[in-house]
DNA sequence: TCCATATATACGAAAAATCATATATAATTA
DNA sequence: TAATTATATATGATTTTTCGTATATATGGA
């Protein structure tokens, strides 16, 4: 039940490269994306707290860049951050999202990651949430 | 009649950097004074083969954001970037260009530059263009 | 003071990016 | 098949960016 997704990816151009950083719902997902390594729509969602259709829309620019890539896994897509980058495109990305990743706001993302209940990887979605049902 | 000048960096948030990144003609100056370290304005605009006043604009708009300074010698002003600038913005700016100098359009940037007659900088000016006066 | 050169800015138009909202598609399960 | 969940896309409005052109400012020299 899971397929690999293509990308196409003709070069990159480096403005390219850096117009997807420059807004700050793609690069919070980026830096996201760069420490947690697979991530779903869902949970970049609710990490950053920003609505289902803007979050897909802004994912669906990084795909068709080539800047990432998705795994369908059932419901949900996994994605992650495009293993084929040219070298300067990974060395660059690496800089910035090293240097992010523990500043605000992208350190709170990783925080609302964490705390967040029933996510799609998790193997024990047993909880104390079913008292009710 | 060299005078330092200021520049306003509050902060250089992420977005703005990229941002500042996502521009061809950005870019390519960044490239440039990052190989070259010091270029005014009328050589910029030789190099990347664009008008005065937008490369004019975009100098100033890297300057507003404390990305580059400059010095100003007479009638030219050296820009150089930014000797101050954060850890991670520093790193990715390195980065980038390191990665970005030898491809094109910014190598033949530099080409451009350097066949350039009577540069401000320059010591020897007197060339053979002095022949019809 | 007048001129030449380098640089900066103002203005309005055109293009691009972003968003909220609504709706569509796809996979799963009952 | 119908309901549910995850994800994607369409639409139209708003905002932002970028540009060419014209003009302004600043410096140095005649």
């Amino acid at each position: 039940m899971t397929s690999e997704a293509v990308n196409l990816n003709p070069a990159l151009n480096p403005v390219a490269l850096f117009r997807a950083l420059a807004d700050e719902t793609r690069l919070r997902a980026l830096v996201l994306l760069h420490s947690e390594g697979e991530l779903c729509v869902c949970e970049l969602t609710e990490a950053l707290q920003v609505s289902q259709p803007k979050m897909s829309r802004h994912v669906a620019s990084l795909r068709e860049l080539g800047l990432v890539a998705g795994r369908r896994d059932g419901l949900w897509i996994h994605y992650y951050i495009a293993p084929d980058l040219p070298q300067w495109a990974h060395r660059t990305l690496q800089a910035g999202c090293a240097g992010l990743v523990d500043q605000a706001p992208f350190r709170d993302d990783r925080r609302r990651l964490s705390a967040m209940a029933d996510r799609p990887g998790d193997r024990c979605a047993t909880s104390i949430s079913e008292a009710s049902a």
